[in-house]
RNA sequence: UCCGCGGUAGCUCAAUGGUAGAGCGUCCGGCUGUUAACCGGAGGGUUGUAGGUUCGAAUCCUACCCGCGGAGCCA
């Protein structure tokens, strides 16, 4: 009976087959050591000279890192063995022999491992970060659905820029000119959430910005829910809801994963309501007094942020930014015009910003003003305001990062390691 | 675009201006409980490129190429 490694521990006594590849192999000269992994996890199979042909005896030996194999043998428990189960191997076929491995089990450069992505992710490390990567975006979707939410994609090709400062990736488009690949799938969430009053879309966005950090990615996922009738205040909350519903399915199923990348979960049981929250003014106010004051009107940088969220120990929102940071359909705040009921999540340990959002605007004078003062095309923006002449109503929407997320709860270093596939500045390749 | 760092064996890295090395991987040999196994042996190099200084350059100088980290901007 085939069965996945991640099950093994259920089939003790019982005779099994493993379709796997090599992951390395230890010998004693009459007894092999075949660590084997079939992308479930990895199991250790034992081949005693004495106990199986001498055909098969030799096949392992000359078995290299990575060849594929399809191995049967009888499931036992064994202290010896990584993760306490083993197998006393009696069969093993082989599929291929494969090439010598470029990824050995030794130290790698992080830009070799890169250019061998394809390979990379057949390691531990990248498992764990692979499944917590699907454990958030699985955790948000049933969030979501939950509270009645309609997932409804938006389009990656654009006519338009969503908001007309960021650098676009373009591409042609038949006879109708230039298309845009999507920065934010907002506009267009609005129309549906007109339509539908909850929904959410989930998808790649794309970033042409010439950015070398650890943060940035040149196409990222989003998860970008908008809500009709709902407020700045309503959407901090049910963000927040989100946030801690997210962190402890993460803490409650890929308990594994979390401790292979060694991950401190102590930080992540802390992530509970409330989240705090601070008004730009507040924040300004607070790195005035840990001295990096920052002129009323300028956008946080990358270190005002750090310095900000590192002194909270939990996500930490900052809200009603200045009008002129944010983008063209932000809701200015009725009693304060240069500000804008916007709000931005920083994520702790300096992982920075990983929601953006706010309540949009619903009058349509005030929308078509902004339109002009940003410099924007109206003609692709009409059905855009239509939403603003037909049944316009209040309504909020913010935008989660999916890497950054995944980084922070993960706990590594770049952002590069959180996608499957990683497109940076200086790489398109794998 | 700006600032900083780097480029030596397949990989990770050493090498006072004086014969270019080690570990891992590969190949050969040894080992019946290995845990990134271990032990012995072999093979492996246009030191990023082009000039220059010097008796002698991986090392010093100049230019260029490529890469990385950070900043701005953003999720």
């Amino acid at each position: 009976m085939h069965i996945r490694i991640e099950d093994a521990a259920a089939h003790v006594g019982e005779e099994v087959e493993i379709q796997g590849w090599l992951y390395n192999k230890r010998s004693s000269g009459s007894i092999h050591f075949l660590q084997i992994r079939d992308g479930s996890g990895i199991m250790q199979s034992v081949l005693a000279k004495q106990d199986v042909s001498q055909d098969a005896f030799g096949l392992a030996e000359n078995l290299t890192q990575e060849s594929s194999v399809i191995i049967r043998g009888l499931v036992r428990e064994d202290k010896r063995a990584p993760g306490g189960v083993e197998l006393s191997l009696t069969d093993l076929k082989v599929v291929q022999i494969a090439a010598p491995y470029p990824i050995t089990p030794k130290e790698h450069g992080v830009e070799f491992l890169m250019d061998h992505r394809h390979l990379w992710l057949r390691s531990r490390r990248q498992h764990a970060v692979m499944r917590v990567r699907a454990e958030v975006i699985r955790a948000c979707a049933e969030f979501l659905d939950g509270k009645g939410f309609v997932r409804m994609d938006t389009p990656i090709l654009t006519p338009a820029a969503v908001e007309g400062t960021t650098t676009l990736f373009e591409t042609p488009y038949f006879d109708l000119g230039t298309a845009y690949l999507t920065q934010s799938g907002q506009l267009y969430n609005e129309a549906n959430a007109m339509a539908f009053g909850r929904v959410y879309c989930f998808g790649p966005t794309f970033r042409a910005e010439k950015s070398k950090t650890r943060r940035h990615l040149s196409e990222f996922w989003m998860l970008e829910p908008e809500v009709a009738y709902m407020t700045l205040d309503e959407y901090m909350a049910l963000a927040e809801e989100m946030m801690v519903a997210v962190v402890g399915r993460v803490l409650q199923r890929r308990t594994n994963e979390l401790a292979a990348l060694e991950r401190d979960t102590a930080k992540l049981k802390d992530i509970q309501s409330p989240f705090p929250r601070l008004s730009y003014d507040e924040a300004l106010e607070r790195l005035k007094k840990s001295g990096k004051p920052v002129p009323w009107g300028d956008d946080l940088g990358a270190d005002e942020e750090t310095m900000l969220s590192s002194q909270f120990d939990r996500p930490l929102f900052v809200h009603h930014y200045p009008a002129k940071c944010k983008a063209f359909y932000m809701q200015p705040d009725q009693e304060r015009h240069d500000v804008v009921l916007s709000a931005d999540l920083l994520a702790p340990e300096g992982y920075g910003e990983i929601i953006g959002g706010g309540q949009r605007i619903d009058d349509l004078a005030l929308l078509e003003q902004r339109l002009r003062e940003h410099n924007l095309p109206t003609d692709v923006y009409q059905w855009y305001l239509d939403l603003r002449r037909y049944g316009s109503v209040p309504h909020s929407g913010f935008g989660l990062g999916i890497e950054r997320t995944v980084a922070w709860i993960c706990g590594i270093e770049h952002i590069r390691e959180t996608i499957p596939f990683p497109r940076l500045l200086n790489r398109l390749y794998p």
